[in-house]
DNA sequence: TTGATTTTTGGGGTGATTGCAAAATTGGTG
DNA sequence: CACCAATTTTGCAATCACCCCAAAAATCAA
């Protein structure tokens, strides 16, 4: 059966909400920004607006769950004779050159990043997200490598491999805002990953080795 | 001069604030108690309340500046010819045989534990201190090995020696949730312990030797 | 067109958090 | 000891996120 026009109206709304508050988020910082402004601007109910996201901060945190479930999914689908290491690292030399949004690199970045860095709320958010991202890394390092459920490698490898975007995505953010062009920028993340990946032990870096079938 | 009798009192009034809202939320649950109840239970306005607790959260986590602080000072205090990461693991290692509060082993962390999880705006807030020890280490171990600006090394390894920590931490209260006793758990850990440091590079364990003076 | 289903809305809370000014408390003074 | 000045506590009123419920409006299927 085809997608109902309903299906399709609800899809329209919520995207229209979202577009809407993203938008006076982004003129006039989170907090600044109430519910009911973003519910009148969008004509429609404050009730409505809940209807579609369970709090305020999911006005502007989109896809919280793909970047949770991303650096796992990479690794799941890791070419065979890759290791999990090696598959996240190649994507985000990969997502650098391809000025990718997951790395900060795109246009308009630098008013997103503001607006969240202003807002406790928001920065709480990311760091939850952020610790999300780890642990279910670490979950699926554990089954990858067939791993003990004592064992504390998996988890920790997911600290670390997290613990490197993270740092990448930072240090790409502080030279935007310092003023860095993009292609630099971009440059420089690539050089910084280089360094850091010399700082993970070889161990890391050949963990959970994907069979040859 | 002498501290006052005013000054006495300010911080027993915050003291019993704290202790009546800790009691309280250990009972029932952070979400379930209101502030108000607390200030009823303390037999203060709700204002007075506000008076010493900026937020909800901060009747409940104390010495937050403490926990982010901890992890630099351990650095910038280690003794001469000793790394950063040597003198975290050691005084990590220290801290389990001690059966620290600050590794979840201690009478009663369990019911402590269960508050907190059960409460996203306390996870929230606890990983948001994560992220600021994070950050602060950094900076702590860009000046300790006087590194340029630019060298992405610091904050890496700052990510890596906390994700060290934090998982230790996860591991310990797993353990005690699933009914560990507290010295299996203990000893446990300190195994653990090894075998992460086993994933770290030398040249992080070797990062920031202290000059011998 | 109708009846069922789904979405939107309106109205009425609760609870955290803030601002302000009055009231109570405390420290020292004469 | 009574009194003024500084400090703390309190009461009151608002704002805003968020929740619950029942009525109204829109949509769908027959």
């Amino acid at each position: 059966m085809a997608e109902g026009l309903r299906e399709r109206k609800k899809r329209q709304t919520k995207q229209h909400i979202s577009d809407v508050a993203t938008g006076l988020f982004m003129e006039r910082g989170f907090e600044a920004v109430t519910i009911a402004e973003i519910a009148e601007a969008a004509e429609v109910s404050v009730n409505t607006v809940y209807n579609y996201f369970p709090t305020k901060e999911d006005l502007f945190v989109d896809r919280e769950e793909e970047v949770v479930d991303r650096p796992s999914r990479l690794v799941r689908e890791r070419a065979a004779g890759q290791s999990a290491a090696r598959a996240l690292m190649d994507q985000l030399r990969q997502d650098i050159r391809e000025r990718h949004a997951y790395v900060g690199l795109s246009e308009g970045y630098d008013r997103f990043r503001r607006v969240i860095v202003e807002s406790p709320t928001l920065m709480a958010r990311l760091f939850a997200i952020q610790g999300k991202a780890v642990h279910q890394l670490g979950v699926t390092l554990r089954e990858e490598a067939a791993a003990d459920p004592e064992d504390p490698r998996p988890d920790f490898i997911a600290h670390q491999l997290v613990g490197l975007q993270n740092a990448v995505l930072r240090s790409i953010i502080r030279g935007l805002a310092e003023g860095g062009g993009v292609d630099a920028v971009a440059e420089d993340a690539l050089r910084k990953v280089d360094v850091m990946e010399s700082l993970l032990s070889d161990t890391v870096l050949n963990y959970a080795v994907k069979n040859t079938p």
